[in-house]
Parts: C-alpha cells; sequence; structure tokens
DNA sequence: TTGACATATAAGTGAATACTTATATAATAG
DNA sequence: CTATTATATAAGTATTCACTTATATGTCAA
C-alpha cells in the first residue's frame, strides 16, 4: 500500500516528441528554432514540450543571444536505466530461443 | 519531420502503479486478488492497468480455476533498455568526473 | 527608440487518463 | 440449478495532456 515511485522521468519519455527532442540533444546541444526544424508542431508547442523536460531536470538551457541553447543531462535518465535494468535477465535467453519475442502464450502452444 | 517513434511500451511504464504490478510480477506470477492487496484502489482499477499492461504485451495471463494469473513478458521492456542505453556514455562520463570532452567524441555515428 | 527576431507564457479546446460504481462474464461449490 | 468467488467491462467523471492562437518577454540591429 506503500508509495515508492515518482512521476516524473518516466512520465517526460513517455511522450514520442520529447524522446526524439532527447535524441537530438544527444548528438549536441540545439537553440529552439534548430529544434523546431525537425517539428511539425508550432513553436510554443516545442517550447512546452521543453518546458516539461527542463522541469523533470532531463535538459537545461542557456542563453546565447536572443536564442535558448539546450543542452542534455542524460543523468536523470539513470533512473529509467537502472529500474529497467533490473529485467534485463528475463528477457536475456529468451530472445535467441525463438526469436523477437514470444506470443503471450507461454504454455508451449507454439 | 519523421515520425519513426511508437508510443506503447514507454507509455505504459508512465503509471507508477504499472510499474509496481511489473515489479510485483518480476518476484513471480500473481493472480490479481493476490496483486490487489498491494495497491490502494478499487479491484476494476486495478483490471484496467493490467489491461494496458497486457495490451502492450509487457505481461500476459492464463485462466488457473477462477483466477486469472499474470505474468511478466519482459521482452517488451527491451525497447526502453535499448533506447535509455544509448545514453549510458553520457551519464558515466559525468559521474566519475572524467570530464566532458569524452561525450564529446560521439559527434558522429547514428 | 523602434522593429524584427527568438522564445516563453496565457488561455482555450478536444482527447486521453485514472479513477469511481454498477454490472457482466466465467468458474466452482453447494 | 443457484450462490459465491474472481475478474472484466461499461459508463460516468474529474483531471491531465498535447495541442492551438494570441500575447508577453527578452535580445539585438538600425
Amino acid at each position: 500500500m506503500s508509495e515508492p515511485y515518482t512521476n516524473t522521468v518516466f512520465q517526460a519519455i513517455a511522450d514520442p516528441t520529447r524522446r526524439r527532442i532527447l535524441d537530438l540533444l544527444k548528438k549536441h546541444e540545439h537553440p529552439v528554432n534548430s529544434l523546431h526544424e525537425h517539428f511539425d508542431m508550432t513553436q510554443p508547442a516545442l517550447s512546452q514540450h521543453l518546458r516539461v523536460l527542463r522541469e523533470v531536470g532531463v535538459v537545461s538551457r542557456r542563453r546565447q543571444g536572443r536564442q535558448q541553447i539546450y543542452c542534455l543531462n542524460a543523468v536523470m535518465l539513470k533512473e529509467v536505466y537502472d529500474w529497467v535494468g533490473h529485467y534485463e535477465q528475463f528477457w536475456r535467453g529468451k530472445l535467441n530461443a525463438l526469436g523477437e519475442y514470444l506470443d503471450a502464450t507461454q504454455d508451449e502452444a507454439s
């Protein structure tokens, strides 16, 4: 009945647009207009996604002239990596057994 | 402007309740009522979370008498692990203070 | 100072989400 | 069969979300 989990980073990366932003920032830092070229949405919509990422702490920004340069702060993703890493043993071994993944019925149905 | 990302698994694990369900199933399989003891919500609410996890494919179930036994299908989490794993170098470099310029060597590739 | 540029915030909207209670289905016990 | 147990679905609701347009802020250039 306890609540030992937080929401933040996992929710931030739940959105595909925000994952794409992170992937772009992984290559190198970007000002907003440079990021904006990659997305089919308005600039305010993008800025709102950037705000989510900022509030979670997975990106940071600095001003450079009129631009805001966003860059990755990947340390916050370690929480995700650590959590999902605890499941690694479960998919290792199963993969080479039957290819991509077994059907939902694991009772020798195939 | 492309859309090479899907939503499914990342969104499924965005909710803390669903991550807790997976953590319970990681220990061993569970019928619904056994899972329900761990959560402060109604049984239908829990069943709806289980449905989300099922539809994404990260859990499966089989009937055993009146019970539905849920068990983990962790292969679907590999997508998350792989995605976030591409960021590992960034926090490793920063955590042990080897300096940013180690990260700077991934400007090319991918 | 004025105007253009770069980005952020405000306000509004429709859809999705996470819950609730009520009911349906499914298996077993009597 | 009927009643009980176990789980799922239906329907309703309040909140959150991802977007939009309009406007505000902040920087630079003329």
